[in-house]
DNA sequence: CTTTTATACTTACTTTTGGTAAGTCAAAGA
DNA sequence: TCTTTGACTTACCAAAAGTAAGTATAAAAG
């Protein structure tokens, strides 16, 4: 049983503290459905995600080497981001969340309706 | 491949919506090391939660019917909190995510301190 | 009999995180 | 010369989370 409220030592803490904001899980999961992605291409697959955002999130998945990041030396810009061999072993944990999403979203959504009567 | 730009109708963007944020992902892992707990000690298991957003979460929780709630009327209070049968087919998922960070959570620090030199 | 303690919260206020919209850069095309 | 393109950056605003204090009530302590 980890101690996790030591939380510069735990590594369930530091790898859950990066994932647990808004936008990183979906990231990665965007990514893992094609070999490599452009920043628009990313930006568009997601919808909602402000540019902001979406550079801040890349940026953090960058520095943990979750992904990779080319820069082409071309005008208009062109920088390719693709996930890493240690991004690809997150990916399917974090696809398996999203199958129970699919096959229990139904009785949430009804459940946060009995809820709030 | 699922529609992530449509928000409302999207059960992975709507249950990643639901575990992205600060503490939920956490407070599920803590709730399955007990067959229940009060309160006060989730609070002290998780160390740096702030009472405040411990009670939004768990509500969270309980609207979505993954964890229950039961309130006991004595004086002074008293409430437990459990893994409802949905809960519980959520925690080995998000178990496995912590297992993962067991494993490579140096090779990351390593990444973190490589990139920011 | 007054004060303290215990537990699970609220509430008002501050800080951090994220959203919005506009701007930047440099070359190619009209 | 003016517009377009792509990957950002920046200044400013809104939402989420942190902080510290307060609430309720009865039993136990002094």
């Amino acid at each position: 049983m980890s101690d996790f409220s030591n939380i510069e030592a735990c590594p369930v803490r530091n790898v859950l503290d990066r994932l647990s904001d808004k936008w990183t899980m979906l990231v990665i999961l965007v990514l893992g459905e094609s070999k490599e992605m452009r920043f628009n291409e990313i930006h568009k697959r997601i919808g909602d995600i402000s540019e902001k955002m979406l550079t801040v999130s890349l940026r953090k998945l960058e520095a943990d080497g979750l992904i990779s990041r080319e820069v082409y030396p071309v005008i208009p810009p062109k920088v390719e981001y693709k996930l890493t061999a240690l991004g690809q072993e997150l990916l399917p944990l974090i696809d398996t969340i999203t199958q129970w999403a699919d096959r229990h979203m139904q009785q949430i959504l009804h459940n946060r309706q009995q809820y709030n009567a």
